[in-house]
DNA sequence: CCACGGATTGGCT
DNA sequence: GCCAATCCGTGGA
């Protein structure tokens, strides 16, 4: 089957609540030259442009969210509270403007480097190890995700995601997402129940 | 465990 | 000038 298999433009051409929940329990690759780091995702939110006010391109197009309007397949990472990144797989047709915030993953492989580039040490704790990845600016900085990153095509070789057997529904939650001011309502936010890296439930 | 506030840049009103 | 799709340390229960 296509199990392992990278997921290609198709996949991310579709609607964004589709592929928000089937991206839930794929694995998400960053390859930093020789090294390979690698975590399930387990927590993502879905972001659409033409009728979502805490979508960054509700009020158009920006040299900000500019990518946010390509056809599914692209990164969206953006700067945020001064100090921190975030990354979006961007989903559905041109100008739709429609992104999937990857919000937490479980560490699987590259563990160590993780460690190194978000808390530049080596020995940790359980809390700080936990800590890891479970939230949204978290898992850029181990996954050394910045600015430069920006549009990166996950059809490519530098970061992408596998793809695994779809979820049973019943191991998927949805809730209101976290941290925005408008829209507040929407039961957007998708995670997979029980994860110990889910950053809220 | 929870609540609160400071950090710190840059986008856009 | 305002404030953000966040994180972390502190202080109290």
């Amino acid at each position: 089957m296509d199990i392992k298999q990278k997921l290609t433009q198709k996949f991310y051409t579709r609607d964004v609540h589709i592929v928000a929940k089937e991206l839930l329990g794929k694995l998400f690759v960053r390859r930093i030259g020789r090294e390979i780091i690698s975590g399930i995702i387990v927590e993502v939110e879905a972001y659409d442009g033409s009728i979502d006010e805490a979508s960054h391109s509700f009020r158009g197009k920006t040299k900000r969210n500019e990518v946010m309007f390509n056809e599914g397949g692209p990164l969206y990472v953006y700067f945020t509270y001064g100090m921190h990144f975030c990354a979006n797989v961007v989903t559905g047709k041109e100008d739709e403007s429609k992104a999937v915030l990857i919000r937490a993953l479980q560490p699987v492989g590259g563990i160590d480097l993780m460690i190194k580039n978000r808390y530049n040490k080596k020995e940790i704790t359980r809390k700080e190890f936990v800590n890891l990845t479970n939230g949204p600016a978290k898992l850029c900085k181990a996954f050394k995700i910045e600015r430069a990153k920006n549009g990166t095509a996950l059809t490519g070789n530098e970061i992408f995601i596998l793809n695994s057997p779809k979820l049973n529904p019943s191991k998927i939650a949805s809730a209101t997402r976290i941290g925005i001011k408008k829209s507040v309502d929407l039961p957007w936010r998708y995670y997979i129940k029980d994860n110990l890296f889910v950053s809220k439930k």
